[in-house]
DNA sequence: TTGTGGTGT
């Protein structure tokens, strides 16, 4: 009932302002639902003013009308008694628009509120400021994500406004894609946050949504077990000797779709995980075992293995956790900017979160440490989490016997830890096969108009994009055109979250099944037969014996750990140097610019390949 | 041209 009082004042100030806008083509259950939305509003012309009705019937409920939300927090702070305001909207762009909108009025200029912006990665998050009292005669204004539903509790909010979307993460197996989408509240939700009002004194709750709306409402959303990858369970099902997958996972209440399991099997084969018929391997043991996914914690794996452990723990932990990037609204560009000082020419994103990790470190011995996260939007708290997690893994490969010593700085652990082409090839192995191939690059031009993005394909995507906040995003040159990633989602478009350039060599000894073609009288090597490189069936066949040599020493690294030798006097020191040393070789070659078809002049030396295409 | 929110002994 407070919301139709609400609703019948703030409309009224509203109707004015609201332009109309053109109706979009409805789909014929949206028609319906429209035709009763209309018949319901004209039958509260009894109790409501024509003006109301009328703006209720045109409103746009597809989107979220922020002058509305505008005008019910100016009408709470010129009309009722004091007490903070806490707003809900769905994320970072509505937080942004609504601060401005609010910040741009009177009140704001007479210094009579104070507008505090709530998002998990805005450094409000973890600041007391939110939490404070505001001065007397000044109204405290939070503007919010769910962040504020259950993770953050501010006990003087008297009036909370819900503008009634959320947005939901759901996965289609079938098209291998996670998706992150605005959607109508639950009813749960709805309670949810009308109870974050109030908590000191009596409070009120205004809902931007009609009667009409909230009878639709879901009760609930669909448990995350329906909309997520299912990979860690199907292993932790192994690991616990529960069985078949399938059968196991069906008993469950509300069980997932069958493709969503099938897909996660797959996955877990194709890493070797499990084997063909579902048992589990010995990589999954270790992987299954480990607080992470399972492509993060074959990318642990591979970091001691290959002796580049400290590097890989800041990326495996900044992926399974967070990054430590906290930005201020309004200062999304110069992060932007202290992301890519960071990173500086290596077009990966991981790579840059080494250099931000490694960077603290140095400032912590230099005491400058907090100059140093203020310059680079970092929050120094999240490091120091994430140095706490990198202990954690290390005391894991401690435990199962790949580390003499329980610390992230190991020597013997870290000899290849400047070898950044050794350290591509890992990222590779862990990522894999999360591969894009970048199929256009913008202009020279365009990239410093900050317009224009690289464009790139995926097995399964047609088109995807470079997410604005990674380094490689504008970036028009690339030596190599492909590259590994580990966050894909769906928002307005497909994007590529966090993306390092990889070497063909990085494919071909980490990446799948490879296999020797011939296509369009042309030789080729192929990677899982989608990836493909020119090259001579001798200099293929090569690769591919060096590849099952390290495929079958790996394994028995697997089932017996222990530090890796490099003393090329011994047949597991001669392999591993000489898959590093052609690794590296090979990185060392993009860095000075030449193309992949020149050769490479030390032993194993007879390695001729060019891309499947021509350089940018 | 952009980032709902939590977990793991």
């Amino acid at each position: 009932d407070v919301i139709e009082l609400t609703r019948y004042t703030s409309d009224t100030q509203e109707s004015d302002r609201n332009k109309p806008t053109p109706k979009r083509r409805l789909k014929p259950e949206e028609e319906t639902e429209e035709a009763n939305y209309q018949e319901w509003c004209t039958n509260l012309l009894g109790s409501y003013s024509g003006n109301t009705v009328q703006v209720l019937q045109n409103f746009d409920y597809n989107r979220i009308n922020m002058n509305l939300l505008q005008h019910i927090v100016c009408f709470i702070c010129n009309n009722m008694e004091d007490g903070a305001i806490l707003v809900f909207v769905p994320g970072w762009e509505e937080i942004r628009k609504l601060h401005q909108m609010i910040q741009s009025t009177q009140m704001s200029r007479s210094g009579s509120i104070k507008v505090i912006p709530l998002h998990s990665l805005m450094p409000t998050a973890n600041q007391k400021e939110v939490f404070d009292r505001p001065a007397p005669g000044v109204r405290k204004i939070v503007i919010a994500t769910n962040i504020a539903e259950t993770s953050i509790t501010i006990d003087d909010v008297v009036y909370v406004v819900d503008a009634g979307k959320i947005k939901i993460k759901g996965f289609e197996p079938e098209m291998n894609l996670s998706c992150l989408q605005p959607l109508w509240v639950s009813k749960a939700n709805a309670k949810q946050r009308r109870g974050r009002a109030g908590r000191v004194q009596s409070g009120h709750c205004f809902h931007l949504y009609t009667k009409f709306r909230y009878e639709l409402l879901l009760d609930s959303h669909p448990p995350e077990m329906l909309r997520t990858r299912l990979e860690e369970l199907c292993l932790h099902i192994k690991l616990l000797k529960l069985g078949s997958i399938v059968p196991f996972v069906s008993k469950a209440i509300q069980h997932p779709s069958m493709e969503a399991i099938t897909h996660a099997i797959n996955t877990l084969k194709e890493l070797n995980a499990l084997d063909m018929n579902e048992n589990l391997l010995p990589l999954g043991q270790h992987l299954a075992r480990m607080p992470v996914e399972p492509q993060t914690g074959k990318m642990i794996l591979f970091g001691a293995m290959f002796c580049c452990l400290d590097p890989i723990l800041t990326v495996a932990a900044s992926l399974s956790f967070k990054d430590a990037f906290s930005i201020p609204l309004g200062k999304e560009s110069l992060a932007d900017e202290a992301r890519c000082r960071l990173a500086q020419e290596t077009k990966s994103d991981h790579v840059m979160l080494i250099n931000t990790f490694k960077g603290w470190e140095q400032s912590l011995k230099r005491g400058n440490n907090r100059t140093y996260c203020w310059d680079h939007f970092l929050s120094e708290n999240t490091l120091r989490m994430l140095r706490d997690m990198k202990k954690q893994f290390t005391e894991l490969l401690f435990n199962t016997g790949f580390l003499k010593t329980k610390s992230p700085k190991d020597p013997h652990a870290n000899l290849n830890s400047d070898n950044l082409g050794l350290i591509r090839a890992v990222l590779c192995a862990g990522l894999y096969p999360n591969v894009a191939q970048i199929t256009h690059v913008p202009t020279m031009k365009s990239s410093l108009n900050r317009k224009g993005s690289i464009i790139m394909v995926t097995k399964d995507d047609q088109k995807v994009y470079a997410h604005p906040k990674s380094v490689n995003v504008r970036q028009s040159f690339f030596e190599s055109r492909w590259l590994v990633f580990y966050h894909k989602l769906k928002t307005s478009k497909v994007y590529i979250h966090d993306s390092t350039m990889v070497s063909p060599y990085a494919l071909l000894f980490f990446g799948g099944d490879i296999n020797i073609v011939m296509e369009d009288q042309t030789e080729l090597v192929t990677v899982d037969d989608w990836i493909k490189f020119k090259a001579a069936s001798s200099t293929a066949q090569l690769v591919k014996d060096l590849r099952q040599q390290l495929d079958r020493l790996l394994a028995s690294k697997i089932i017996r750990p222990g530090a890796t030798s490099w003393d090329i006097s011994d047949a597991e020191g001669a392999l591993m140097t000489a898959i590093a040393d052609l690794i590296t070789l090979a990185d060392d070659d993009y860095a000075s610019g030449f193309s992949m078809g020149g050769s490479i002049g030390k032993k194993p030396n007879q390695l001729e390949m060019s891309q499947f295409g021509e350089q940018y």
